[in-house]
DNA sequence: ATAGCTGCAAAATGTTTGCGCGAAA
DNA sequence: TTTCGCGCAAACATTTTGCAGCTAT
């Protein structure tokens, strides 16, 4: 795997993110560091990151961009219906369904998607505050 | 809720289907009774009936097109990245964790997507064959 | 009459790709 | 010298939408 430098830069500017940005997020913050940059080169570095699994991707159902992560570690992702934030979650016994699972139906899992959709903290106190103040 | 004949005819073949048709798929299903329907109709009504909580919509994790199911229950989807199937899975006790991970983080789950990636036993074989063909 | 539904075609959107050029191994 | 990566712009694919007419209430 080589690494040129808009690919090391894309790959570190990811890895700082605490939030999963989508590519043109990922474009914006880059372009800070070389405007020259084109925003098809973001997308082919993080195809040719995802394809090597240094990076995830990440389509949360109900949104239409993709999103990026450059957490390796097994976790789930829990999408807010209010301010679509996506936060991580870890959930340390989920891959032992995967025997049971090709025990019963043959399917060999690789990899799981694990996404809760619902509304976060301080979305859930937004909306009661709006309706009290009704 | 009001049923048009489009409407109806539309949710009436998702139902009939056992795997899950992307909105293409249904377009042709649908125009050998109704030759004279659009694409664009079939979209806007899978919309209302998936706002409307009557069917579900899914967009598996590296495909481009949505798909759409008509079972209500809670259940998992195994998607195989050979021949691309979406297989079903009951999986009874998920919904467990919606309180714990509540409890945890102040999430509120309302909706479930899990979706195991992998290789289901057809492709497994067909790809077991292959090999020790060469 | 009024609200909702439809076909059609055009638009919108996120992502990919072809090309010619330049940099790196 | 050959492979890979790049910027740019055009192409692509799925889905949405504006419009004008129609259907049912």
């Amino acid at each position: 795997m080589r690494y040129s430098s808009r690919r090391q830069l894309i790959l570190d500017t990811l890895r700082s993110c605490t939030n999963h940005p989508t590519a043109e997020e990922l474009y914006t913050m880059v372009r800070k560091q070389m405007p020259s940059i084109s925003l098809g080169t973001v997308y082919r570095n993080l195809n040719v990151l995802v394809d090597s699994d240094e990076i995830r991707k990440f389509e949360p159902p109900g949104q239409i961009k993709a999103r990026y992560d450059a957490k390796r570690e097994e976790h789930a992702h829990l999408v807010c219906r209010e301010c679509n934030t996506v936060y991580d979650l870890n959930l340390p016994e989920v891959s032992s369904i995967d025997e049971e699972v090709e025990k019963i139906t043959g399917f060999c899992t690789e990899q799981r998607d694990i996404v809760l959709n619902g509304v976060c903290r301080s979305c859930r106190d937004l909306l009661r505050n709006q309706r009290t103040a009704l």
